[in-house]
DNA sequence: CCATTATTGGAACGGCGTTCCACACATGTC
DNA sequence: GACATGTGTGGAACGCCGTTCCAATAATGG
């Protein structure tokens, strides 16, 4: 990787790490995850791999890079909320949004846990728990929840993205699919996945987050001892 | 696909469906999401990769079907136990433990969403959800949070997993690495992660994984109302 | 103006999932 | 037994991929 000079510009509209991730957000946004590629990347950029390699690590790097743009970008926004509950509602919903608008982001949060993208939405998600009032380990523990229900939702989102891609089908095609399949299960061995077939159709992605995101304050709320 | 007539075997030891599956898990236990290759699994079976395509329609099938055959052994004893919060609890660990054992699961989860694996999860939850008294719309929200949890872990697990092996630290040096880079964030920016930079280093996955659970739980009481 | 370093872009490597096809085998029919 | 039939097999080949390598070029410092 280059440390680069401050004062100059090789020549207008010269390559830089920003501008390959700048690139690397529309292939992605267009194609999904499956889009970024350095062929299709050099192309964009009118370049060649072993120009991009001058200023990425590795591809990995990159995707992760990519990422923390979008989190930096969703997270810029202080949090004037009037209660830590409410903040804590803000900012999942944040996540939720940018989630949605790249379901890629999902992928690459994962892959990259205690890096950059992860760590600025645990920094954020800690001290609200902390202005809720929760002392201690506790802190760890309600972060840790909030943080894997966040992944969870988000990988899932990524691979419906994907699979819809995939097979053409868009949201309502895929959940229809989805739920048709449940209703063929064997009554006796699946009562509940059949029960719920219905709601899978009509279910609303993020009223239902948002409602495990209450869930869950409701409990971290519960072991506060006022 | 094969529709295999019932009958007969081509010969002992011919190829076959679980053949497959079997030769699969052992490549995936070895080295990874990374290991599953139809050339290695080619060389396991001793035959070429069209031979394998006889039986088996894509390589994301496969993995389908290959994280199926663990989740469905791990879910295979009754849920014995005393109350529903306690089932929930076993049921949990049971995932945990099959996830911790076997970390590329957590990828082969998130991209089956709707499928054999993951219903099965959701099957045996909801039931445990209904035992525990919750009502109508009420029961989908709460699966979905302990699911969505469980497969944000799971994640978690299949990326830390494949991250070490890839750099070839184990669980020990990896969190200290971690622990290492947050403790140089700026102060002001990060006070929070900072804080918890300890924590990071020392903490047991398994019992912050059941404190988790536990906190979702208490969430899910608060709103029943007896 | 030259020597040196930073940067570029395209060729090439090894590996991947998948497709294709010529071939072997077990079987049903005479 | 001979033969047509359809099920399985295995290896070659295709078009991608991430990455590496390197000769050519552009900017800089002496």
């Amino acid at each position: 990787m280059t440390k680069k000079a401050d004062s100059y510009q090789r020549r207008e509209e010269s390559l830089s790490r920003d501008r390959i991730i700048e690139a690397s957000l529309a292939l992605l946004d267009e194609s999904g995850e499956s889009g970024l590629t350095f062929r299709a990347l050099s192309e964009k950029l009118a370049t060649g791999p072993g120009a991009i390699y001058w200023h990425i690590e590795s591809k990995s790097e990159l995707f992760t890079a990519a990422a923390d743009a979008i989190i930096s970008r969703a997270t810029a926004a202080p949090l004037a909320d009037a209660t830590p509950e409410a903040a804590i509602r803000t900012l999942a919903l944040g996540m939720f949004d940018a989630i949605d608008a790249h379901p890629w982001i999902g992928s690459a949060l994962s892959r990259a846990p205690g890096r950059p993208p992860m760590v600025r939405i645990l920094e954020r998600m800690g001290q609200q728990v902390r202005a809720l009032g929760v002392q201690g380990d506790a802190q760890w523990e309600a972060v840790s929840v909030l943080l894997n229900y966040i992944l969870g939702v988000a990988g899932r989102n990524a691979a419906n993205g994907q699979f819809g891609r995939k097979h053409e089908l868009d949201r309502t095609d895929f959940l229809n699919t989805i739920a048709m399949e449940w209703l063929q299960l064997d009554p006796d061995a699946y009562p509940f996945t059949r029960s719920i077939a219905h709601r899978m159709r009509t279910h609303d992605d993020r009223v239902d987050f948002l409602a495990g995101i209450d869930l869950i304050l409701k409990g971290i709320s519960s072991t506060l001892t006022p």
